[in-house]
DNA sequence: AGCCCTTAAGCAAGCGCTTTCCTGGAGGAT
DNA sequence: ATCCTCCAGGAAAGCGCTTGCTTAAGGGCT
């Protein structure tokens, strides 16, 4: 097997303490003594064991990332973001998918307690109740979602739902439909709050269809609905359900945004690469889980520091929106000219 | 601090080993006792650490999985699969995401060896002798790429990418251009091959490009070397590619399927949703990922068997590919009514 | 010269668990 | 009754490392 801090304490002629303190706390031994001892184990191929290292310091220098579904493509780019991040500061990454399940969620947050130094949540489904329970075993951050007590990071969909009512309404859009998505979830209240608040301050009509899973399928079945409804125009709860969406209104022969138009939220890397681009809520994920990192690693296990990061959101215009019935009445429309030419090219 | 398992020994009045027996081998303790012994556990909420055990057993419990790209949408469904499989296994999965950079690629393999079981290197970037070396320090199991002397499963390509050829000579194409991958990758050598070869026998003229980074943009910047060669039929090294070059053409006025016919390499869940909905050879990542793992957990330390799995991979026609100009010499054209039928929904 | 302080390194305990070895006692065979 | 076997559970070592305590050696001071 490979070598242990007792071999190269043999080969370099020390006490296994003065390797240990090599690696360690190398300011506690004598430089010359230090370089031989760390030669020597270069040359041995030597590494501390970090498994023996964990048992003794209770430090794992690992860190676990539970989200709800790895395939949805919110969230690769928020686990490539923090396992990078993380890994700067010599932290490694748990990863793993609880398929939208509470139960699955709290088991893997007990199963990984010992394992590692904190938890990133990403949107937890758990009740608070049971977040409060696992909390006890290992320091938690909460990325999606306000929970009292509990360091968490969250973008401010609020802010951005409002610029994409504001937008449309700018644009001459009166009836509105909001496809919400699964119940729940926090950012789904969130945005309801704010289309609705928006809404009603703006002269709006808004009207909301959900509860739906944050599918694609769930936007495009969708699609039927939303024409009888008679709305102008569509806010989603996510990227995914707005592409949907289009599609399904595209297969009814509802062109977007000629008949109706569509906006999205979290800017996925698909967004921009569909047909029509698709505007959406741009939200800073990958930000998002750095942020988590250097709270948990700054806080460590004081179980009392309870941190509110919130990041903002930016509303992405492209080509899924245009101008709607009431355009004349909007005296500030944004460039209404150059989105009926984009849109023309699809004819 | 949470319960160890001297605190359960006492609190259920037997020795500290019996415990451990309890959870680690059942059957070597008295029914009645084991039932009493792990009522308390529950009750006192003790979990064995498996850190702890880890240190005195030498296994972990525990898997890495290293990819290139963790944003790149061929490896999440990737990364799902193997994350479930390996927990129902009761094993926990690490990620990392070298960014392509051979050097990330072997550090990551070495401070992650003496915490894992095994690693899965997805695609991986390093040499051959890079490989032979890292391979000493832990059990290793390849995807996506075929290295002497150590366990791989790996998609068959080659067989799609013939698929795709004589898909597009059924349909008339006879001037076809590859859109190659990345120097080094394995999986470009193998299409290219494929292509090659069946492209002589079909007398098609195959034109290869490249290579290319195995992105959007170089698809889209692929676009105008592609109109100038004036094939009528590409077939690109992934998705993305394909998309990107549809994208690029289609700002050039050039129109899929109806001037050129594109056909990518991977299904990712993208494709699908695009329009025109992408033609491509579906590689079956998730089962590639539970072998890797079926792989890793069945041989374990066994440094010397060098299984080699190779799944199949499958055409999926949808609307990116049509008929090209030698059609009618073509007998076999599968569906062209219902192609040009679809297609006409676009107009 | 004697003292104290500092620095460097050795010693040994122990993190939470598994596992080998050993002991005690129950049961069966002779 | 004696011996052997078998089973359940205790005792203790030890996985690879860190760390508090201790010792030894040197150096500066009075």
């Amino acid at each position: 097997m490979s070598a242990t801090i007792r071999d190269v304490a043999r080969a370099s002629g020390v006490h296994a303490s003065t390797v240990s303190r090599a690696f360690s706390t190398p300011h506690m031994v004598n430089p010359e003594t230090r370089g031989r001892v760390l030669a020597t184990a270069e040359q041995m191929g030597y590494r501390p064991n970090r498994v023996a290292r964990a048992l003794i310091t209770g430090r794992t220098h690992n860190l676990g990332l539970i989200v709800a579904d790895i395939a949805n493509p919110f969230f690769p780019p928020l686990i490539k973001a923090s396992e990078s991040y993380a890994r700067q500061r010599d932290y490694h990454l748990f990863i793993a998918d609880t398929d939208e399940d509470p139960v699955v969620e709290e088991d893997l947050v007990q199963t990984l307690a010992k394992q590692v130094d904190g938890v990133l949540l990403c949107s937890p489904r758990m009740s608070n109740g049971l977040i409060d329970r696992v909390r006890r075993d290992v320091p938690l951050v909460v990325i999606n979602r306000v929970v009292a007590g509990l360091p968490t990071v969250v973008m401010d969909v609020g802010q951005g739902a409002r610029e994409a009512i504001e937008h449309l309404t700018a644009l001459g859009h009166r009836d509105i439909a909001l496809l919400a998505g699964p119940r729940g979830s926090w950012t789904n209240r969130e945005i309801r709050r704010a289309a609705n608040a928006v809404s009603r301050v703006g002269g709006v009509r808004l009207t909301v269809l959900g509860p739906h899973a944050p599918t694609e399928r769930a936007g495009a079945g969708a699609a039927v609905p939303i024409r009888r409804l008679g709305v102008t125009a569509v806010l989603a709860y996510n990227d995914l359900m707005a592409i949907g969406l289009i599609d399904g209104l595209f297969t009814l022969g509802v062109r977007v945004p000629d008949d109706v138009s569509v906006i999205g939220i979290d800017d996925i890397g698909l967004s921009r690469m569909i047909r029509p681009r698709l505007t959406t809520v741009a939200t800073p994920t990958a930000a998002a889980g750095r942020a988590a990192i250097d709270m948990l690693l700054q806080h460590g296990d004081d179980r009392h520091t309870t941190a509110h990061v919130t990041l903002q959101t930016t509303l992405v215009v492209r080509d899924s929106t245009g101008p709607g019935p009431y355009l004349a009445a909007a005296a500030d429309a944004s460039r209404p000219l150059s989105r009926s030419a984009r849109h023309a090219s699809f004819a």
